[in-house]
RNA sequence: GGUCCCAUCGUCUAGUGGCCCAGGACACCGGCCUCUCACGUCGGAAACACGGGUUCGAGUCCCGUUGGGACCGCCA
């Protein structure tokens, strides 16, 4: 049995997306199954759109998700030569041509064939047999389609599929500056790096049988091809930009764990019964290519940010800390020099371990444990602060005040003797508290956020709401 | 326009001829828990696109219709 090798090759030409990372995820996923390799391949051959910003983004992304590759990053750029040999080679044999019409020409002539309401849109081979070629012109090699029989395609996911030949079109393999196009270099490159299976979206499932043909005409082994489906925006159309957050850093930076971002990800076409939850180890004993749909799916945030909720709680909490830190500092709580204890730090984290959803979520709401004053709710302050819980907030500031200990356990006794004096429920001693110390009506237990927020803030945050409620 | 792919709750999906008057998950609604919120838990509403076949029996097989998508570039 020979060795399974897979590759993700993204061109550079924006940052690492959904789609693609899914992509990636199941070359991944794939290889580590079946312990094969797993390659990194850039395909840059579009020197005007491609970036070194994006080569590293696209990288920076996968690593995030810990997609690590065991070969690459290729760049297509370093293989010219490579290219440019099997262009003549084909160019020998008679399977390739030069053609002269540039793109105007050719342009009007696709313009013209649609208006006429011709359904083949395909170059008509004036050039093919040219004798005398314009000598002001630089040609661009095309390749030369069987124009009879058909093209079957073995594919994993979607079965056999078949493409009349005659709708194939001369495609171009060289450009006229004599850097190769994507269909070409894509076979080349796949036979020369031993790529035994071809797993990338269906969006290419219309390019396959041009690339057969390349093959054949190459006599290169065929590898197996697996079309895994589109990711849909809401409208069900291709996911782009204009559905809002589609890169993966994007979701990086909102908050979003990699571990929920890959469990999203892979159950996005692929099932195994009825398990959402995966372990990255579960997913590689579990994953196949059996298991994918071969249905269209439309990305929703709402289950990846659920997903995440899952990952943050079944997060260690002191590890929880680590990653809520970069995002306090970004919400400028902290800062190197200003850096809470530790242990403090953990207790402010486990406090919101539930509740939280990201961990922009973490730090966003877990503001006023750092601040040293609050901002009030409007409607919170209206409700809570007023003359009516005037005495509970003054009485609970006193035996703040005359406390012994400051534990959650001695508070606790404090608010039932409130409580039972005034022959009221907790909820009406608690909330008046909660909206004088983190300024709304929503927060962890009111003991344990007293006890974060510590003896000093609690005593001053409850004077300024007495002073405000004496008003109110 | 041509070629190709696809079709189960709003969304992701289970379902490979009888176990399905269709199961799970997110979101939504309601109960419980409760100092608020969240978590948790219990319950609810919610789908086999349509029409023909095949079969004792079809969400599952076949054909058609409709709908959606992709590709048709000197982009990948």
């Amino acid at each position: 049995m020979s060795e399974i090798r897979v590759r993700f090759a993204p061109s550079p030409t924006g940052y690492l997306h959904i789609g693609g990372a899914r992509t990636a995820l199941f070359n991944w996923l794939f290889a580590r199954k079946h312990k094969g390799t797993f390659i990194l391949r850039i395909e840059d051959t579009d020197r005007s759109r491609s970036t070194e910003e994006y080569i590293e983004a696209i990288i920076d992304g996968m690593k995030w998700l810990g997609l690590d590759w065991d070969e690459g990053p290729y760049r297509q750029t370093d293989r010219m030569e490579i290219y440019q040999r099997y262009v003549q080679r084909l160019l020998d044999e008679g399977k390739a041509y030069y053609c002269y019409c540039t793109p105007e020409e050719l342009e009007e002539r696709r313009q013209q064939a649609m208006k006429e309401g011709k359904g083949i849109i395909k170059y008509d081979r004036r050039c093919l047999d040219l004798k005398n070629p314009p000598s002001d012109r630089k040609p661009v090699v095309r390749f030369k389609m069987p124009d009879a029989g058909v093209t079957i395609i073995q594919d994993l996911i979607k079965g056999n599929v078949s493409y009349p030949n005659d709708q194939l079109d001369d495609l171009i393999i060289m450009r006229s500056d004599g850097t190769p196009t994507y269909n070409f270099v894509v076979v080349v490159d796949d036979v020369e790096m031993g790529i035994t299976h071809v797993i990338r979206g269906d969006d290419h499932l219309n390019n396959t049988p041009k690339q057969i043909q390349i093959y054949r005409a190459l006599d290169f082994q065929i590898p197996k091809f697996a079309h895994i489906p589109m990711i849909l925006g809401p409208d069900k159309t291709r996911l782009s930009k204009r559905h809002g957050a589609t890169s993966v850093q994007a979701y990086r930076e909102m908050g979003y764990l990699p571990e929920a971002m890959v469990n999203y990800l892979v159950r996005l076409g692929w099932s195994y019964g009825d398990q959402e939850i995966f372990s990255k180890e579960e997913l590689i004993e579990k994953f196949s290519l059996e298991g994918v749909a071969k249905t269209a799916a439309v990305f929703n945030p709402e289950k990846l940010l659920w997903l995440t909720s899952q990952y943050i709680m079944q997060t260690p909490t002191e590890k929880l800390v680590d990653l809520v830190i970069p995002f306090l500092k970004k919400e400028g709580l902290i800062s190197d020099e200003k850096m809470p204890e530790r242990a403090w730090l953990t207790k402010a984290v486990e406090s919101y371990k539930q509740r939280a959803k990201t961990l922009q979520e973490f730090a966003r709401s877990m503001r006023y444990y750092f601040t040293e004053d609050v901002e009030f709710d409007e409607k919170a302050s209206n409700k809570f602060l007023t003359e009516k819980y005037l005495p509970y907030l003054k009485e609970v500031k006193e035996g703040i005040e005359n406390m012994e200990g400051f534990s959650e356990e001695a508070l606790e006794k404090l608010f039932k003797n409130v409580v039972e004096k005034h022959q009221t429920k907790l909820r009406h001693v608690a909330q008046p508290v909660r909206v004088a110390l983190t300024g709304g009506t929503a927060s962890p237990g009111i003991f344990e956020v007293i006890e974060i927020i510590g003896k000093d803030k609690t005593l001053r945050r409850l004077q300024r709401a007495i002073k405000i409620a004496q008003n109110n």
